[in-house]
RNA sequence: GGUGGGGUAGCUCAGCUGGUUAGAGCGCGGGAUUCAUAACCCCGAGGUCGGGAGUUCAAUUCUCCCCCCCACCA
């Protein structure tokens, strides 16, 4: 089918290092990109969908402590955990990559130098504070102190809790490490590279004016941060695990035990893991990412959650557009809220919610994909709640679908020898189908194009009970004890029906569809996205053709399995 | 504290630029049906649209104030 070929670029947000992550996490960023990138694949075009984790930063090194590992054992092992979560999900990215690894530094050591040929870097000594006990200098929130306005003992370096004044570390009295508690600490001086935003920032502000199809959510913040005014920001930590800073390709004198701060390197690594993808597998990383290369073309399409928008919409254009190089920048962006776990957070120390791992030892990947897209937090936070988790799951995709396909096939295997019975012509009732089925598949496509998941899954489910209301008008179970071939239309119509309606699931539950799709023998290249003037998908299969009528696609979850898992993960309201 | 997002039927949520009897799914009540995972289909009952004031011929939809919830604050 000759079509207009697009290439997109998707992203989502790269899950951080620490932990393997919630529900929540899932919901807002990985999975949502993946219903994308699965349904832009099946429109015909060119998808490049990439993801990796984050590594560095204090917390892994936090983490790794904690656990009694060095950081890269650590890494290493949470690396391969997070990889199989996101496969048991059925994430399909085309790389799913490390910011550890090489690439990542390589582009981000260049960057810097970009920027700092192009006047956007400078060098500057600051105090910050050292713990002597702990050989190290303290981030900003792992000094406690007393406050200098209010007296609070509690004080964070970044801010008191107090009463709220924003606070400089080295202001503190009495400063304390939070990692190991000792009081013998002191300022010293420290050299970083700081990045100097405020002359960015026309230039981004300019950009974000001609973004006029980003979202509410992002434009807001994009412009809450440029009209609060950019400020220069350090890019380097004193800190061992990371990437290095370097001058001219090497180790830039002074910066020997430094490494940049993990929010400079980790949106690099969406180049970084892309650049991976290319080394694996012999493909060109620069048709998706430069622009005087190829990538004019390609629409780059970021998924991230409300938290992140910042630093998509500001921070990382900073430095792709202050490199002064012909990097693409996003064009589409789609932010998400959060899920909650019954109205709180999710909390792994409090047993609070659930995490991808466990949710993958309770259910296969569909039953959670079909309910966090179908209560996607679009537009606000919403409620995770497995009383309606249950609900969903069993009315969606047991009671409509899953029925739907099973009551179908067995009846045409019992009268119609598992065949596509031939004889009859469609009549008043298969043309109402058809229509409202051309409508509904209209409005889908453009959901799916919109990135609207709750929308879209709403209106699969409409179009999943509108085969059953054209079941029980066909009847054909009726028509069979006297016309046989009013009965074979009502079975052709709904076998043909069940096929189209697993195409259209793949993007939301790809395991179920490609169950009815091979049991229906629908060969891969009859899988693509219909179009709603094609009239023919309703005789796609043939005549004659024989299938196999599937298992029981979803198993009800019942009463039992909901106390269960409450009492585990911790339901009802804890908070 | 600042900024942003929310407060709409029992529950989870839709409701562009204001305008006839405010919508969906679930849950609930009734009916129909028997091909099917006690499933499906039809009908119905449920809401002073967080509170107050204002603008307007007209506000859930605009403005202001207040009260709750959530997130972020480099």
């Amino acid at each position: 089918m000759p079509e207009i070929m697009a290439r997109y670029l998707i992203t989502s947000a790269l899950p951080y290092i620490n932990g393997v992550k919630h529900l929540g996490n899932l919901a807002g960023s990985m999975l949502p990109a993946d219903v994308h990138a699965r349904f832009r694949r099946l429109q015909g075009h060119e998808v490049l969908y990439i993801c990796a984790t984050d590594e560095h930063g204090t917390p892994a090194e936090l983490a790794a402590a904690e656990a009694g590992q060095d950081v890269r054992t650590y890494c290493n092992e949470q690396f391969v955990i997070q990889r199989d979560a996101c496969a048991g999900f059925k994430l399909s990215f085309d790389h799913f990559g490390r910011s550890s690894n090489p690439p990542n530094h390589r582009l981000t050591q260049a960057f810097c130098e970009a920027l700092e040929k192009n006047g956007l870097i400078e060098e500057r000594v600051t105090k910050q504070i050292y713990s002597v006990d702990d050989k190290r200098f303290l981030p900003d929130r792992y000094v406690e102190g007393t406050c200098p306005v209010c007296g609070f003992e509690r004080a964070r370096g970044d801010q008191c809790d107090n009463c709220g004044s924003l606070l400089d570390p080295v202001d503190l009295k009495n400063p304390r490490s939070k990692i190991s508690g000792s009081t013998n600490v002191e300022a010293r001086d420290t050299a970083h590279l700081f990045l100097l935003q405020p002359k960015m920032q026309d230039r981004i502000r300019a950009w974000v004016d001609k973004a006029t199809d980003w979202p509410q959510l992002a434009r807001s913040i994009a412009y809450k941060w440029l009209d609060e005014g950019l400020i220069d920001r350090a890019i380097t930590r004193d800190l061992s695990w990371g990437i290095k800073v370097t001058k001219d390709g090497k180790p830039r004198p002074g910066f020997e035990g430094k490494v940049f701060y993990v929010w400079f390197d980790a949106p690099v690594e969406y180049i970084g893991s892309t650049v991976e993808w290319a080394e694996s597998t012999g493909a060109d990383w620069e048709r998706w990412w430069r622009e005087d290369k190829g990538a004019s073309d390609v629409t780059y399409v970021q998924f991230m959650g409300k938290d992140n928008v910042a630093f998509h919409t500001v921070s990382f254009p900073v430095t792709i557009m202050g490199s002064g190089e012909p990097w693409k920048l996003v064009d589409r962006l789609k932010a998400f809220n959060w899920v909650t776990w019954y109205g709180g957070k999710f909390s792994t120390s409090e047993k609070r919610g659930i995490f991808m791992d466990q949710a993958l030892e309770l259910l296969p990947s569909d039953y959670w994909r079909w309910y966090l897209m179908a209560n996607a937090p679009e537009s606000s936070d919403a409620a995770f709640t497995l009383e309606q988790f249950q609900q969903t799951v069993n009315a969606d995709l047991a009671n409509v679908f899953g029925n739907f396909v099973n009551r179908i096939t067995r009846f045409a295997a019992s009268k119609f020898d598992s065949a596509v019975p031939d004889g009859g012509e469609p009549g008043e009732a298969e043309e109402k189908l058809a229509k409202e089925f051309a409508d509904r598949l209209k409005t889908l496509t453009q959901c799916h194009e919109q990135m609207e998941m709750r929308k879209a899954a709403a209106e699969l489910r409409a179009i999943w009970v509108a085969g059953n209301e054209y079941l029980q008008v066909a009847a054909p179970w009726t028509a069979i004890k006297t016309d046989r071939d009013k009965a074979a239309v009502g079975v052709r119509t709904g076998l043909n029906a069940v096929a189209l309606f697993a195409i259209l699931a793949q993007p939301f539950i790809p395991d179920a569809a490609k169950a009815v799709l091979d049991a229906m023998g629908v060969p891969d290249e009859n899988r693509t996205w219909p179009k709603p003037e094609d009239v023919g998908v309703w005789d796609a299969l043939p005549r004659g053709h024989a299938f196999t009528p599937p298992d029981v696609l979803f198993k009800k979850i019942e009463d039992a399995d909901v106390a269960a898992w409450t009492e585990r993960f911790g339901g009802v309201d804890g908070a």
